[in-house]
RNA sequence: GAGCCGUUAGCUCAGCCGGCAGAGCAUCUCCCUUUUAAGGAGAGGGUCGUUGGUUCGAAUCCAACACGGCUCACCA
């Protein structure tokens, strides 16, 4: 694909230009309107029309064109605003012949505000019939609107990568597009009100991070020119977060963009919307019962009950939600045991017997989440609570008392995907710091990935922080759970592309 | 990063055992005053992703590259 910019020489370009030049010639700018007050929307019209076609009232419509079908000395013309699709009907009778002869100068893809009363075609469809209407802008370019009847559409914008470089299009063209990104849109507004509600404080923390912590990724790296520093762009937002519960915000949460310098797929955006939640003075337990309440409260404000369909399964988020140790999922669904995890050389054999590649695994826990991932997970299709996380892969979550090979963490699985990952978190600042420490070692032994050592935030928390729980969701993820779509690229207007 | 698949008119797609580049929609001209995937008659529109190669001849066969999709790897 090349951007170029329109030619004449382009024939369909062309044609719009001199369409354009005849309008301008005949004292009709369609770049000159600044406003068009409308008293109704296409839904609306639709919703009032039987007593708006008793009072015989006019109404003041406005859209895209997206049909033209003239037929002598009268035209029948779609136009689509934000609420939908409406008919209006031009005739010459009524508009007059001056009027009417701008019409061989519309396209599709043209703006039009017109008035006039409502009626119905012999045919039924509701339509406005023209009394006096205004071109509001001129489109230049050939709008790729197909046919479309009812719900079907034909010869509509097809191509994935045209529609995710040119997504107006797709907005434009495709209802089927449009809904799950609605129904994202819906997703953060329904989190925001739920944990607004509950009486946290959205905040905002920063970007631009000298060390980008909290998440085992690569960051990306910048550059500031007058502090002449290299800065990372986050990767989590936790750390941050939790310098504020030690500054007193006892209830905060953050849903913003965190960026991670890893592969595209239909699962991963390089920057994507991550959720934060912190609470001072609750744990792990009151973390599962804000993520099911949470995704309960979502779910119903969706879909206004506990059940969704995703990939053809009816999920059920009604709480609460089963709570099942790691170690014990795995010996249900794969026959292992803590024994087969005792050492490195073992818990790599017991990864191999499973058929996973285990050569850059360089940790047992490391090794765990794996195979759990491959011989659990897919099978964890209703909401459900996954416990007790290996220690090497959770070092910011508070030791298992009386088992410190495990942590106070748990994840939650829906549909057989992680949606939540939370835990009581580290406040004792000597724990932490060996948590730190062994995270360098894991670096230096070939851990690319491993959590940097953040000294400024072991400063905060030698000041003291509060028993806190912490919580994160993928919100990306969610939205595409719960729209019902594939991949995330369905919920991101406009997913990461390599550069045209 | 690896494997597989795709790229032909503005849009959706045929054509791919090598032999003059096609259809529907859209566009343009003409007819048509309640149509609706409107209809009727006619016309224009192409660097077949790019660059090489094989061949008398390449959209078609081969190679490299570009972009995209899926799967895998990494991760959430």
């Amino acid at each position: 694909m090349s951007v170029e910019q329109p030619q004449e020489t382009d024939e369909l370009v062309a044609q719009r230009l001199a369409k354009l030049a005849s309008l301008r010639a005949r004292g009709v700018d369609p770049f000159a309107a600044e406003r068009f007050d409308r008293t109704h929307l296409a839904e609306e019209v639709r919703e009032r029309f039987d007593a708006l076609a008793e009072s015989g009232e006019k109404v003041a419509v406005c859209g895209r064109i997206v049909a033209i079908r003239t037929m002598g000395k009268a035209a029948f013309v779609h136009i689509l605003d934000a609420s939908g699709r409406i008919q209006v009907y031009f005739k010459l009778d009524n508009v007059g012949p001056e009027a009417f002869s701008l019409l061989e100068f519309f396209d599709v893809g043209d703006f039009l505000g017109i008035h006039g009363p409502v009626f119905r075609t012999r045919t039924g469809e509701i339509t406005i019939q023209v009394q006096t209407f205004d071109i509001l802008g001129k489109a230049l370019r050939p709008l790729p609107v197909g046919k479309q009847k009812g719900e079907e559409q034909w010869y509509a914008l097809q191509d994935v990568e045209q529609r995710y470089r040119q997504r107006y299009l797709d907005l434009i063209v495709n209802p089927r597009a449009r809904e799950p990104l609605l129904k994202r849109i819906q997703v953060v507004s329904e989190v925001r009100r739920f944990l607004e509600g509950r009486g946290f404080l959205e905040v905002e923390t920063p970007v631009l991070q000298p060390l980008a912590g909290g998440a085992a990724a690569r960051p990306f790296l910048t550059h500031h020119n007058a502090l002449d520093a290299d800065l990372h762009l986050r990767i989590s937002l936790e750390l941050y977060l939790k310098r504020l519960v030690v500054g007193n915000l006892e209830k905060v949460f953050e849903m913003s963009k965190v960026f991670r310098n890893e592969g595209i797929s239909p699962r991963h955006n390089p920057e994507y919307t991550l959720l934060e939640v912190y609470e001072a003075y609750t744990d792990l337990e009151g973390m599962m019962a804000l993520t099911e309440s949470l995704v309960d409260h979502v779910t119903r404000a969706l879909y206004g009950g506990r059940k969704f369909t995703y990939a053809g399964t009816e999920i059920d988020v009604t709480p609460p939600w089963p709570r099942r140790s790691m170690m014990e999922l795995l010996e249900a669904c794969a026959g292992l045991t803590r024994d087969d995890f005792a050492t490195l050389a073992r818990a790599r054999a017991a990864g191999e017997r499973l058929g996973l590649p285990m050569e850059k695994e360089h940790t047992i826990g490391g090794i765990i989440d794996k195979v759990f991932e491959k011989a659990c997970q897919p099978g964890l299709v209703q909401p459900a609570f996954v416990t007790d996380f290996p220690l090497d892969l959770s070092p910011l979550a508070k030791k298992k008392p009386g088992d410190p090979w495990l942590t106070r963490r748990f994840e939650a699985h829906i549909a057989g995907q992680e949606i939540a990952n939370a835990f009581s978190e580290v406040n004792d600042p000597i724990d932490q710091r060996q948590r730190f420490e062994e995270q360098r070692r894991m670096r230096e032994a070939g851990e690319e990935d491993a959590h940097p050592y953040d000294a400024d935030f072991l400063r905060a928390l030698e000041h003291g922080m509060p028993p806190t729980g912490g919580l994160g969701i993928g919100i990306d993820r969610l939205a595409a759970l719960l729209a019902d779509v594939p991949s995330l690229r369905d919920v991101i207007f406009f997913p990461q592309m390599r550069p045209e």
